[in-house]
This record gives structure tokens, sequence and C-alpha cells, in this order.
DNA sequence: TCTGGGGTCCTAGGACCC
DNA sequence: TCTGGGGTCCTAGGACCC
């Protein structure tokens, strides 16, 4: 319902894309001394503030919105008000902690087509400016630019955006997207911060590695167990070793994060779906083989809707369960041929369902559907938003 | 203190082939 | 009866992001 990211960007060395052909945009060569920069536009408390728009008397209040809107049930927050903040309630955070810490808070449901609107404006306001611009989700786009003057961008597209929809944004500038992205978050709120090759260790030398995009709270312990706490340690770290412990790619890719390097293309191309996911967690554990089941059916069957809109044959279906308290697992199979029938989809999902371990309480099961990639040459049109906090 | 839903990418290890 | 080296494909699982 909610969510949803597009592009590795933040989360691995590929960028998203690896498809070369595909990228274009911000790549012209300049002979005025003009610099390439990347903007990242944020908006502030994005469905929080959309929620305010339409409900002025909630302006000042702690809102907390997530879920169906009942702090009582299994869900979380997907976004908190400033002053829902200032109690220590985050987006991730459960609802049930969240209406412990904020007792009084108004707490909303999720509105998806709503946000899905505001974005859409948003997203058209910052195209008008003439810059490239990728869309990271419902409210975060990397713009790309040529300019003497990026802050001055940068106030025209907070202008630009308040003006068309009434919503505030931050903007990090940077050289590339991992500056820019980073940068946005020293300009919270409705700031503007620059944050490049020059600044990036007087910046961030001294700050945890958790602090960088790309780095969780797994990886950012891994690296302290190898003596590497903050960023500046990090870019000193022997690439041998990174390598060594995170693997070819990743540990390369680390060590770039560290030094604040990153890829600088802004890419506009259409998004192109890898697959489709639906699931479910439960309010009450399901536990016999005959609900499992009815379960299966019925999420593979909203995943082949999913899949069926796109028109791209699904080669590969996997499963998702979580055992009570909270142990995921993934059970999965690539079909025996691509197929565009919802039989074929729904029997694939239902088969895996019977590797589920008998006699176990079951809270969340997920099916998700991975479809052939269009070939080279292809114009899958379709929107680039896709859902996302 | 209890942990959603929608995505992407990477790695380890087994199976299989030459 | 003990067992190579290299390659590819596949599944399971991990990590990250919003």
């Amino acid at each position: 319902m909610v969510g949803g990211r597009r592009g590795g960007t933040g989360a691995g060395p590929a960028g998203g894309r690896r498809d070369s052909a595909r990228r274009r945009g911000q790549t012209r060569a300049m002979s005025d001394g003009a610099t390439p920069w990347v903007l990242h536009v944020d908006l502030d408390q994005f469905i929080a503030a959309v929620e305010i728009l339409r409900r002025p008397e909630l302006a000042g209040l702690p809102v907390v919105v997530g879920g169906r809107g009942d702090p009582t049930e299994r869900a979380v927050v997907a976004t908190a008000s400033y002053e829902a903040r200032a109690f220590g309630v985050g987006s991730g955070m459960p609802m049930k902690i969240a209406v412990r810490k904020v007792p009084d808070a108004v707490f909303l449901p999720v509105d998806a087509p709503a946000y899905e609107a505001a974005s859409e404006q948003v997203m058209a306001a910052l195209r008008d400016l003439g810059a490239v611009v990728e869309v990271l989700g419902w409210d975060e786009a990397f713009l790309g630019a040529v300019t003497e003057d990026p802050e001055a961008l940068a106030r025209r597209a907070q202008e630009a955006v308040l003006a068309s929809t009434e919503l505030h944004c931050t903007v990090g500038i940077g050289d590339n997207k991992v500056r820019a992205k980073i940068a946005t978050g020293f300009g919270k709120p409705r700031g503007i911060f620059r944050l490049t090759a020059e600044n990036w260790f007087e910046v961030m030398g001294e700050r945890p590695t958790r602090d960088l995009w790309g780095v969780g709270a797994k990886i950012s312990r891994r690296l302290a167990d190898h003596g590497i706490g903050t960023v500046a340690e990090l870019a000193a770290a022997p690439r041998e070793a990174l390598v060594a412990e995170f693997g070819p790619r990743m540990g390369v890719w680390y060590g770039e994060l560290g030094r604040g390097i990153g890829p600088a293309v802004v890419d506009d191309s259409p998004w192109i779906a890898r697959g489709h996911s639906r699931e479910t967690t439960y309010q009450h554990n399901l536990t016999t083989p005959a609900e499992v089941t009815a379960a299966v059916r019925e999420l593979a069957e909203q995943v082949f809707e999913d899949t069926a809109r796109e028109g791209r044959p699904v080669f590969r279906v996997t499963l998702k369960v979580r055992y009570a308290p909270f142990v995921t697992k993934a059970i999965g199979h690539k079909l025996t041929a691509p197929t565009n029938e919802r039989d074929d989809v729904v029997a694939a999902a239902v088969e895996l369902a019977g590797r589920i371990e008998a006699g176990r309480e079951i809270r969340l099961l997920g099916v998700r559907a991975e479809m052939v990639m269009p070939e080279e040459g292809d114009t899958a049109e379709r929107t680039p938003v896709r859902g996302r906090l």
C-alpha cells in the first residue's frame, strides 16, 4: 500500500539501471565553464503535509499517518508531522509504540492515491524548470542541470513546488547523487545545502558510517567490527579488507561511499518494473493449511493483476513467509516457461505454499512475481512514480 | 518496544556441465 | 575410491531504501 522505491542508487553499486543504453540526460559537454550539478529535492514531511493541506485544522498538531489509522493494529508509521517527531515518533515505528509516545496525536490512515496525485503535481512543477528530472519516489527526485548557480536553481525549485502545490521542500546540491542526497539532510526543513568533494570530509568525516546513504544498521555494525566507525575511517580503509568482508561489488562500493563518490548522471528514462509483489501482515496469525492456501491464492491473484497491467510475462514466483514472532523465509522457483496466464501464476504460488513449515504461526505472507524484461529498444512508457513514503 | 508494504540489488552455495 | 578446475544457472537469503 505505502512505499516502493525505484532504482538501487542508494542500496547498491549498480545505481539502479545497468542498462547504459538507457542512460541519457545531463551528459552534454560544456564549453562555457558552467558545471553539471545534481540537485536532490525532498518534500518535507510529505504525507503529513498532504493530509494537513486538506485538513487545515490539523496544522500545528502531532499527526501520525500509518496503516489503517488504528494505532492498536499491527502497522507502522508512514510519516509523522514535525510536532509528532518532537515526541520521538518516526517513520517505520510501530503504531503501538507511537501511540504510547503521543497518546493525543491524530492518527490517520494511509491514502496512497492522494499522495500519488500530489506527487505528480510536484514532479510536473520540477519538470517545468527545464532540468532533467529523475523521480525517486512520491516525495523525492534528482535534478540534473548545467548551471553556474545551483543555489538559484534550488530556490527556483522550491518556489515552483510551493506555488504549484503549497508544499515545502528541501534541496541538497552535490557534484554527484550520493552527495546531493546526503546534503538534503543538512538542509531540512525548507533549506538548501551544498555538499561536494570540497567539503565532504569537513562535513561528513567524523560522522558515523550509518549516516551514509546505503549503509544501514547491519553494515555499520560489521564495519565497526573492523574498527571502522566514521566516514573518514571508511574512506581510509584498505580496499582489499572491504572486498574480503563484503564481496567484490559491495566492498568497492562502500569504500567509494566513504569518500562520497557515486554516480552523477541523472536519468529521466521511464522506469521499467522488474516485478511486483503483494504482502499482508495478518492481525491474527494464520495457522491452518486451508487458511494459508486461501491467503496465498488471494495474494497471487492480486499480483497477477499487477503484472497483467504491465503486459510482460512472469518467469519467477517467490513466496515470503514471516513466522511468528519475526523470522522471514523466502521460497521460490523459476517457472518452466514465462507465462501470461492467471492460473499458472496462482498455481505456482499455491504449489510453493506446500513448502511452508506446517504447524507454525504465520504473521505475514507475500507473493512476488518477476517479469521478463522487455527487449532492448522497446519503449515501455509508464509512469515513473512508484509508491513510497 | 514491536516491528507495513512495495521495491532493488548482491552474495553464498548447490547443481550441473565440460 | 577419491576427487581438479572453471563456468553458468538457480534458489535462498540478506541488506538497503522510501
